[in-house]
RNA sequence: GGCCCGUUGGUCAAGCGGUUAAGACACCACCCUUUCACGGUGGUAACAUGGGUUCGAGUCCCGUACGGGUCACCA
């Protein structure tokens, strides 16, 4: 059989060149030792999953610790999950999160393209010769002659697959290939498996440890009949040229490492190492289960930045998921950039872990307490640009006044910080009533509505703007003495039976009537802010209903 | 179903043959306090299971159960 003429007749691709001009064209990276290059590859399917955050995360952190580099490849070999745009929503969100690339897609560098579509080149160039050596050949095969051997397959409890026996097309004869493309059969070039399914092997693999790997025995697929590589063989291909170290990807792709370990060794090449890491997964009744893009709103990038989760807060979740040590290290460092912390791919989960939205929102009001209120004021404007709604963004008018807000609700400059924003969305939502076109009462009280009027009109008789903290606190007293309320806690506490309630009771009243809400911070500094004017008007409003 | 991976409190997890089995989140109680939030103190709560090996096992080995992944011309 004559497989170099037959090479040139299935791949026929012109722009085919040497072997040897790729090895040059992509040469080794000149590195310092030790240094990882690794990737992300995503497909553009227009979608962010949070575990691309998570692998990204882990691939980025090994890579620009190491002094080494971080690129995207593009996989986009499955014409059918390609949405225009995807690539920069890819760049986009992943930016957003503090992730950014060293090369790759729409960014440029040595080692592309960074499109897999666009390296046809290369997977036709090696497809030819593994054709050429043998090692491949072409599949006629129809969907339907490879269900039917399917289906005999299950039903005699055989392994599944394309391989051995099953293999229909492994020996055709020249004639009968030459006969089949000239009628314009279609077909798949597949590998000529060398392996034994019976033959197993110890794989280190850098997060997992030690596992056994079964040698892989079936013919897969390399180029599909439209002359596009699988991804297994681009895989191969591309983390070769590309000069990949370190793999860390999903464990989904645990099961397909036999194939990529003998389409590297049947191609020549370096295997790089690899890690698989878990996936985020979720509590689902019974059961737990991966973080579905359909169902959790909470699978997609995107739902962080419509929330307004602070990015920062979002990285710092992510690493306590990825590394056990970190969490550890936050502690005794939090004034550290989180890139000083030193990531270590064997201190990542082995088991999958639960996500947990309730730790990422504790992390998340620790880490927006860390701002002050102009930080906080720009993180909350750019969110309300945005997302927020019409009125919402009318909050940012007025910087000065809205930042004094800010500072009360995070307890700047008080001896503690408050920790009441979680993320932007709840942040600005949580401000409303600092604001006549978001304020909305419903005056929800514990008292008689004739006692709550008698303490709001007469605190509104004595009330003064320029009174300080403790002569206004000393006016709150006044009337609840005049109401029959006990102004001291602590004989309040002891015979709570000798009063209506006391002057917490009497705050409340007045919380409610100027906020509508029975829990603020503090209320004094409330009404400073809204000022003189405002506030009577509120509780001139607030009696009017009563 | 075959193959592979995993299993320490509700959650994330330390642990590497000898520990009173860390810590964080959550929860509860108390303290602080005009509400809330913050902060402080304390508390409840775990080695899936059965066999080995060993003077000694969460840690090593085997089985079982349970959970996850995967078996495409998808990545």
């Amino acid at each position: 059989m004559d497989w170099n003429t037959l090479a040139e007749l299935l791949v026929p691709d012109k722009d085919v060149k040497d072997l040897e001009y790729y090895e040059k064209a992509y040469p080794e990276r000149v590195l310092e030792k030790g240094a990882e290059v690794t990737r992300l590859a995503p497909s553009p399917t227009g979608f962010m999953h949070i575990g691309n955050l998570y692998v990204a995360l882990a691939n980025e952190r090994i890579a620009h610790q190491s002094g080494g580099v971080f690129y995207l490849r593009i996989e986009d070999t499955d014409e059918k999950r390609k949405v225009e745009g995807a690539v920069e929503v890819i760049h986009k969100s992943l930016r957003y999160f503090g992730v950014k690339f060293d090369e790759g897609a729409d960014l440029g560098g040595e080692y592309g393209p960074y499109y897999q579509r666009q390296r046809a080149e290369v997977y036709h160039a090696y497809a030819k010769e593994l054709i050429r050596k043998g090692l491949a050949y072409p599949c006629f095969c129809s969907e339907e002659d490879l269900e039917s051997t399917r289906n005999y397959q299950t039903e005699n409890k055989l392994l599944p697959g394309y391989y051995g026996e099953f293999a229909k097309c492994r020996n055709l004869t020249e004639e009968e290939i030459i006969a089949n493309v000239k009628a314009g059969k279609p077909y798949v070039i597949r590998l000529r498996s060398q392996g034994d399914v019976e033959a197993k092997h110890v794989f280190h693999d850098e997060v997992k440890g030690d596992i056994t790997v079964t040698e892989n025995n079936q013919d897969v697929v390399i180029l599909k009949s439209d002359g596009i590589p699988t991804y297994h063989f681009a895989h191969a291909i591309d983390d070769h040229f590309m000069r990949t170290t370190l793999v860390i990807r999903g464990e989904e792709w645990l099961s397909s490492l036999p194939i990529h370990i003998e389409l590297f060794k049947v191609l020549g090449f370096r295997l790089p190492k690899y890690g698989h890491n878990c996936s985020i997964q979720k509590q689902d009744g019974e059961t737990r289960r991966k973080l579905s893009k359909r169902k959790d709103p909470e699978a997609s990038l995107n739902f962080y930045r419509e929330q307004g989760y602070h990015p920062e807060a979002v990285r710092t979740y992510m690493l306590t998921l990825l590394n056990s040590n970190f969490e550890e290290w936050l502690l005794k460092c939090p004034d550290k950039p989180l890139d000083e912390f030193k990531y270590s791919i064997a201190k990542m989960g082995k088991s999958g872990a639960l996500f947990d939205i309730v730790k990422l929102n504790d992390i998340s009001k620790t880490y927006m307490a860390t701002l002050d209120e102009k930080q906080t004021f720009t993180f909350l404007k750019s969110w309300a640009d945005e997302f927020g709604t019409d009125e919402q963004k009318l909050y940012f008018a007025d910087e000065t006044y809205y930042c004094k807000a800010l500072a009360l609700c995070m307890g700047v400059g008080g001896k503690k910080r408050r920790k009441d924003f979680i993320y932007a969305k709840q942040a600005v939502e949580s401000t409303a009533y600092f604001f006549d076109c978001t304020f909305a009462p419903t005056y929800e009280y514990r008292f008689d509505n004739g006692t709550v009027k008698n303490v709001l009109q007469g605190f509104a008789d004595i009330y003064d703007e320029n009174d300080d903290n403790s002569a206004w606190f000393d006016k709150v007293k006044a009337v609840a003495g005049n109401n029959g309320f006990a102004t001291d806690m602590k004989a309040y506490k002891q015979n709570p039976e000798n009063y209506p309630g006391s002057v917490a009771d009497v705050a409340e009243m007045l919380r409610i009537a100027t906020t509508g809400l029975a829990n603020t911070p503090d209320l004094w500094t409330i009404m400073q802010i809204l000022g003189k004017e405002k506030t009577l008007a509120r509780l001139r409003q607030a009696i009017a209903v009563l």
